[in-house]
DNA sequence: GAGTGGTCTAGACCACGAG
DNA sequence: TCGTGGTCTAGACCACTCA
C-alpha cells in the first residue's frame, strides 16, 4: 500500500532473482557487467547497482571488485544447537564444517574484562575459528579463556566435525552456560572475513561458561551469517517433576 | 586495509553519530533537511542520503517521508528469556512492555501447515501482539494455535507485564519447547509495523510448543529488532552426574 | 592496459505531510 | 501550496583484478 508501483530497483531485483532461481544464471557464474545490465534494463548504473545491493543483502550475489558480480553457490544451512549441557566445551552444529584455527595470547580490553569478569589487561588466550564450506568462509568464532586456565596442548582432535572446540580450559566442574543472541549487521572486519555484504544480517552469539565457583571459564563470540545459519534451543519439560525454582 | 581513506559517506555518518551522542542533536529532534545537510557537508544529496541510511540501519535516525529525519529516542533494551520451562504458555521479557493484541481466525497456509503439522486450510487462531514503549512500537509477535485448542475466553490478565500471552491453549501436559532463532532483515510489512528501517537487522524467533502426545499446540513467530532486543538462554549443568557419551 | 566495480556529482521529477 | 524525503539519470573519475 505504501507503493503500489514497484520501483525500478525492486522490479530489476525481482527479475534477477527469478533468473537465478530458474537457473538462467547458474551458481558460481558471473553476471553480465553492471554497465551491460544497466543498458539491458534501460536504467542508470546507480539504479542497477542498488538492485544488485538487494540481492547481495540476501546472500544471492557476491560482488568482487574489479572482477564482477557472481551468483553465490547456495551454502549449506547449518543450525547451532544451543543449550547443550554436555560436553559444554564444544559448540555443536547440525552439519560438518571444515574449521581453521589460529591461537594468540592477548590482554583483556574493551568489553572482554566485563564479560570474563577479570581485570583489564589480564592475560587471555584467544582462539579464532573460521568455518569453511568448500572455499568460501561460512562462519566465525572468537573464543577467550583466562590464560591460566588454558591447556598447554590443544585438544587432540575435534570429536566430530559437527563440534568445534570452543574451550581449551582443562576439565573442571562447570556450572552454567549462558547464551545471548542478537541480530545486527556485520562489522567491516566481519564482512570481509566472511566475504559477505555489509547489509547481510548476522546472528551474534555470546556464550559464557561458568564453573562451579562462579568463575568465568570461557567466553565465545560467534558470528553466524543469517543467510546460512540459525540457532536452535530445545527445552524438554519435566511434567512429573516440578523442580523449578523462583 | 581495504580503504584507508574513509569515504565521504562514512565521514559524514561518523560526524552525525558524534553530534547525536554528544547531544548536539537531541533525542526526538528533527535534523536539518537533507538539502541543508548536503550543503553543509558540500556533498550531493544521494551521498548525504547514503550517510543517513547508515544511521538509520543502526536505529539512530528515523526518516519520516515528507516531514524530516528525526533522532530516535533510545529505546529500552529488552531481553527475551528463552528456555523457560514454566509456564511455557508465556513469553518472558526482562522489562515491562505495553502490549496491544488483536485476534483473528484464519486458515493455515504457506509455512504454517508444516510448522503446526496440520493440513493446509485447517482453522487456526491468530493472535497478533505489538509491544509498545511509549508511542513507538517495540516488537512484534504472531501466535498461531489450532482452533480447537483455543480457549473460548482469553486469559484474564497477563500475570506480569514482563510476560506476554503466547498461547491460549487450555492447560495440557506439555512436553517440549523449541526455539529457533535467526537474523535477517525485516520484511516490508514488519518494517512499517515497527517503524524501523528496512536495513535494521531483526532477530526472528520461532517458538514451537508440543504437548505430550507430540501434537503442536502453539507456534509463535516473534520479530525483535536488533537495536533493542536480544535473547538469553541459560543452561545449568548437573555436575554430579557425568553421563557424557562417546 | 582493458575491463570491472566503487564513489560521487548536480541536477530532475515524483510522493508525502503539514498548514 | 510548500517543504520535505524518494527515486532516478547520465555522466565523471578512481580503485581493483586479471591477463
Amino acid at each position: 500500500m505504501i507503493r503500489a508501483v514497484p520501483s525500478r530497483r525492486d522490479a530489476i531485483a525481482d527479475d534477477l532473482r527469478r533468473q537465478i532461481s530458474t537457473g538462467h544464471f547458474k551458481a558460481g557464474e558471473r553476471l553480465p557487467s553492471e554497465a551491460q545490465l544497466a543498458t539491458r534494463y534501460t536504467v542508470s548504473t546507480p539504479t542497477l547497482r542498488s538492485a544488485l545491493a538487494l540481492l547481495q543483502g540476501e546472500g544471492l550475489v557476491e560482488k568482487i571488485h574489479g572482477n564482477g558480480n557472481f551468483v553465490r553457490r547456495p551454502l549449506r544451512r547449518i543450525t547451532y544447537l544451543g543449550g547443550v549441557a554436555e560436553p559444554p566445551t564444544w559448540a555443536t552444529f547440525s552439519a560438518p564444517l571444515r574449521v581453521t584455527t589460529r591461537t594468540a595470547s592477548i590482554e583483556a580490553y574493551n568489553h572482554l574484562p566485563t564479560l570474563l569478569n577479570v581485570r583489564p589487561g589480564s592475560p587471555l588466550t584467544e582462539v579464532l575459528h573460521i568455518a569453511h564450506e568448500g572455499k568460501t568462509p561460512h562462519s566465525l568464532a572468537r573464543i577467550y579463556t583466562p590464560h591460566d586456565l588454558t591447556l598447554a596442548d590443544p585438544p587432540a582432535a575435534t570429536p566430530s566435525p559437527e563440534q568445534i572446540a570452543v574451550c581449551w580450559a582443562g576439565p573442571r566442574p562447570l556450572a552454567e552456560v549462558q547464551e545471548r543472541l542478537s541480530a545486527r549487521l556485520p562489522t567491516q572486519e566481519e564482512a570481509t572475513a566472511l566475504r559477505i555484504s555489509a547489509s547481510l544480517a548476522v546472528l551474534s552469539l555470546t556464550r559464557v561458561v561458568t564453573d562451579a565457583t562462579g568463575r568465568v571459564v570461557e567466553v565465545a563470540l560467534m558470528v553466524l551469517p543469517g543467510d546460512r545459519a540459525d540457532a536452535l534451543f530445545t527445552t524438554r519439560l519435566m511434567t512429573e517433576k516440578r523442580s523449578s525454582k523462583e
